[in-house]
RNA sequence: UCCGACUUAGCUCAGCUGGUUAGAGCAUCUGACUGUUAAUCAGAGGGUCCGCGGUUCAAGUCCGCGAGUCGGAGCCA
């Protein structure tokens, strides 16, 4: 048999109580007492404390688990047996210990550390318990995203990385020369291409890395970060809609099916995922403006003289985390605000037919304080219209040519959202920094590990 | 870019109004222990008090400049 085949794994062991297995793996943690040394084994799959009783299993092997310290490399050899003074309601009595590597002053003790010596030790941080669990979430939360779409008709459509111009003509984007053809940048959104490939394929959903090079330094904000961004023909705001809430509901239900050892790791309150289940909330944005001045909810504003007054929320300015903040406190489950005012949002969303003030845009705020998860729109689909709202932002014509060919030939009321996968995974996993929900976390001040 | 906070042992921190030789817990090493879950007990080693300059009889402590880190705003997923 293969090694695939025959590679026993900790999950495993309560199927195998009774049984003689082989384990590869780390030492995570070691306690002496005496003539009795517990040895906690950590293969990725999970932890097991295997026994070391010196009168029973000779010197020589017991002065090898002895030896051990945290982190060394180890084959341990044992028999399975059902204990419930153990963590993990299983042990292994070792029989046999084969070392691959005695490893020397691991920087990460079982106590406590601040967050800035653990991100320079990233690289090992990763091996913890906790971290261990918001990695097996975010591959959920990934499996998830795939099974959905790939269950509901849609296909992988990938955007490329390097693009010859800003997407959105807002946001700071990380530059680079591209060979004879002047300077590229690395793509703060796949949604351009989503579109034209939607007209392709139908329904589409790209899935990679994005880059902003904005001087982003709060807990929710990374410069390289995950997006999945769905597109869908002959969908309207409505039908957009139902895709984000239907996608959200599956990916939090999934993940409860299928992490809760993680996210009990975690210390999650489960009822509040479990809550999670469709109908969301639906605002416009009008109506959130409304609650907000209803519920005094003032908005700070700087005076000439540097004072500071707080006055009503002015229809027209863009939410900020405080609004939206205030907004969820009410919700127990994720709301989509929709409309927001044309101004404030990109060239490529379609106005709204009844109210050219408004854009057919919408977002969804996750609940406990997690805020934006996804962001999304109509896109405009007439080609006056699109090319006057390009010139308007003094966005270079040449650059969007290809874009504007879609509303050309055949063009087709069409819409779709972009979903952060990190923003995601930190509100699931209860994680309480963006940083610690990706492996190798790109931040203003960290490019190492 | 703007506002605020922090920087003392490997780690997490205390150190008052400036005043002997710089403190604790954990980690590490040595020893004891048959049930530990952040074990316990006894002992040992471990310091560029972020850097530079200034005030002072005397600076970890006060002042100035610089560096690094963290949090918030804005940008947005």
């Amino acid at each position: 048999m293969s090694r695939y085949h025959s590679y026993k794994t900790i999950e495993q062991l309560p199927d195998l109580i009774g049984q003689e297995v082989t384990l590869n793996g780390w030492v995570s943690d070691k306690t002496d007492k005496g003539k009795l040394c517990f040895i906690k084994l950590r293969d990725g799959s999970g932890i097991v404390q295997c026994v070391a009783f010196r009168p029973s299993i000779g010197d020589e092997l017991f002065e090898k688990a002895h030896s051990l310290t945290q982190e060394s490399s180890v084959s341990i050899t044992g028999t399975v047996r059902s204990e419930s003074r153990a963590p993990s309601g299983v042990e292994l009595d070792i029989t046999n210990i084969n070392i691959w590597q005695i490893s020397k002053d691991y920087p990460i003790s079982p106590k406590e550390h601040g967050t800035e010596f653990l991100m320079e030790h990233r690289h090992l941080w990763l091996r913890s318990t906790r971290q261990h669990a918001i990695m097996r979430i975010r591959s959920s939360v990934v499996k998830a995203i795939r099974d959905f779409f790939d269950g509901n008709g849609f296909r992988l459509m990938d955007s490329p990385i390097l693009t010859p111009s800003a997407c959105e003509g807002t946001s700071t984007l990380f530059e680079t020369e591209y060979f004879d053809l002047g300077t590229a940048y690395l793509s703060q959104s796949g949604q351009l291409y989503a579109e034209a490939s939607a007209m392709a394929l139908g329904k589409v959903y790209t899935f990679g890395p994005t880059f902003r090079a904005e001087k982003s330094k709060t807990r929710r904000h990374l410069t390289e970060f995950w997006m999945v961004e769905p597109e869908m023909a002959y969908f309207d705001l409505n039908d957009d809609m139902d895709v984000a809430e239907d996608l959200v509901e599956y990916i939090v239900q999934y993940v409860l099916k299928t992490c809760p050892k993680e996210l009990a790791a975690m210390g999650r309150d489960i009822s509040k995922l479990e809550a999670v289940r469709r109908p969301f909330y639906r605002m416009s944005y009008t109506e959130a403006v409304d609650w907000l001045n209803k519920n005094n909810v003032r908005l700070n504003k700087k005076q000439a003289d540097g004072s500071e007054i707080q006055i009503d929320f002015p229809w027209g300015d863009d939410f900020g985390a405080p609004q939206e903040e205030a907004i969820m406190q009410q919700f127990d489950k994720p709301c989509i605000i929709h409309r927001y005012p044309t101004e404030v949002k990109a060239f490529y969303m379609k106005r709204d037919p009844d109210n050219q003030k408004v854009a057919l845009a919408m977002d969804m705020l996750a609940p406990e304080g997690a805020g934006e998860i996804i962001g999304g729109s109509q896109r405009e689909d007439n080609y006056e219209e699109l090319l006057a709202r390009i010139q308007h932002e003094n966005l270079p014509v040449d650059a969007f040519q290809w874009f504007l060919d879609l509303r050309k030939y055949g063009s087709v009321p069409h819409s779709g959202f972009g979903l952060g996968v990190e923003r995601t995974v930190k509100w699931i996993s209860g994680a309480e920094h963006i940083r610690e929900v990706i492996p190798f976390p790109r931040m203003i001040y960290r490019i190492v590990p």
